[in-house]
DNA sequence: CCGCCGATCTTT
DNA sequence: AAGATCGGCGGG
């Protein structure tokens, strides 16, 4: 399978990147405006810190597959995994901005008021998508996957604002958020 | 607008 | 026992 997005990488370089690409999944599709980047062995706040567990395991695996896993048992976590073959490397997507499907956006995310909120969170955009665990491992480069990734318009680097990561209890020096100004 | 807190359950 | 979150509530 090719790779159109420039994965095999660690996640801190490929992460800026992903910024306007098209996540295409069983309920709408969107243009990713905000993602972190989430190492292995050098990064203390990621799943892939103290090895492969069966949670992280797909972390592990080739680039291109879909990370998802639970978080705070209620709420979905969609990440990209990056990494070479066993390297352990992972973005996690914590915005889009909705493009098609808001009908159903707004379906599945019936406390959200304004439509800039449906989909302006890591759990948000999972929920406004349709994208649970049953998802988890799946290759998003390939056309008949039901969770899909390509690429989209770069974004121009003007608008991209880079900063700490959000809810982590340790690491939070290392700077592996970007997002596109206006979007959060 | 901001900060606090509870929900809910998997993972380690 | 903590967690890569969200939304409701109360105060300024």
């Amino acid at each position: 399978m090719t790779d159109p997005l420039g994965l095999g990488r660690h996640s801190s370089d490929v992460a800026p990147t992903l910024l306007g690409a098209i996540l295409e999944a069983p309920c709408g599709i969107g243009r990713i405006v905000e993602v972190e980047a989430y190492g292995g062995a050098d990064d203390p706040a990621s799943h892939a810190f103290r090895g492969a567990t069966p949670r992280s395991q797909i972390m592990f695996g080739p680039a291109g597959r879909l990370y998802v896993y639970l978080i705070y048992g209620m709420h979905h976590c969609a990440n990209v995994v990056t990494g070479a073959d066993g390297d352990g490397q992972a973005v996690l997507i914590r915005g889009i901005e909705p493009l098609v499907g808001i009908e159903a956006m707004r379906n599945n995310r019936p406390k959200a008021r304004r439509d800039r909120d449906l989909a302006n969170g890591p759990g948000k955009l999972c929920a406004a998508l349709g994208i649970g665990r049953a998802h988890d491992g799946l290759d998003l480069l390939d056309t008949a996957s039901s969770v899909r990734l390509r690429p989209g318009e770069p974004v121009d680097p003007d608008l991209v604002v880079t900063s700490s990561r959000i809810g982590i209890s340790v690491a939070q020096e290392f700077p592996w958020r970007w997002y596109v100004r206006g979007y959060a």
